[in-house]
DNA sequence: TCGAACCATCACATAGATGTGAAGGTCAAG
DNA sequence: CTTGACCTTCACATCTATGTGATGGTTCGA
């Protein structure tokens, strides 16, 4: 498919779809004619990449974990250095933290939201 | 305390506690030669403010949960607008996606690297 | 009393994610 | 063959969270 559909399709702008493959979030082929083509796997692709955008990850760190979300898994041994473990492992570390967080206050703001509730019924 | 304190303590430059103070995130109480005063309740507000916008939430947003957060709770009804609760709601379920894609996401790094490690025990 | 170590405000700079628009090529339908 | 809707690249603008530095006031200990 061409840009326009994937755009259409992840909500995501042509511009921004560019800007993730300058950065090494998402590729596509050329057409003889210079347009680019999308497979259909880049539609999740790409909603993946902006739901750890959304996250707070920068796309420097989401090219690092793209490798580990190939379905089937194809790993890459001679790319695995044992740095990129370790940088690997620290993100996933604060993924989990930033989760925490994210649960923690969203309880929060329910607990909230049920007391409002429980004085005035009405909203 | 004065800033440079909770500066140390929260591991936040500042510059930056000053500028979430501008954003409405944080207070402080002045001394009479026009320093910063915080209380110890900041020292954890801060870190919160932080594992939010880590998180992926922007100033403008924490803003509106903070009211949520405080403990004892405090709910100020006259404040809640039926559409400040609609906010509410949504940001709270937007946290709860962001919180299933960051784990979503850990897990699979999780599996990889034990795919990873399945195959070079050594690493 | 002087210097070091705080603090204040203000302004300017940067980096990342994103918007917008210009200038021009491609293609299909009328 | 022209028009409109695509596409290309490139450049410039914007917003937010941050860094950095200038300039100057306060406090405290040698």
């Amino acid at each position: 498919m061409r840009i326009g559909e994937l755009s259409e399709r992840t909500g995501t702008s042509r511009r921004l779809l560019r800007y993730y493959e300058e950065q090494g979030l998402i590729i596509s082929r050329r057409r003889a004619n210079g347009y680019r083509d999308y497979d259909e796997p880049s539609v999740d692709r790409v909603i993946q990449v902006r739901g750890l955008l959304d996250a707070g990850l920068p796309t420097r760190i989401i090219k690092q974990i793209l490798p580990c979300l190939d379905k089937p898994r194809q790993i890459y041994f001679p790319d695995a250095t044992s740095e990129m473990l370790e940088t690997l492992e620290a993100e996933r570390d604060r993924m989990t933290r930033r989760a925490e967080c994210l649960l923690r206050n969203r309880d929060a703001i329910t607990e909230y939201l049920d007391a409002v509730r429980a004085y005035d019924p009405a909203s």
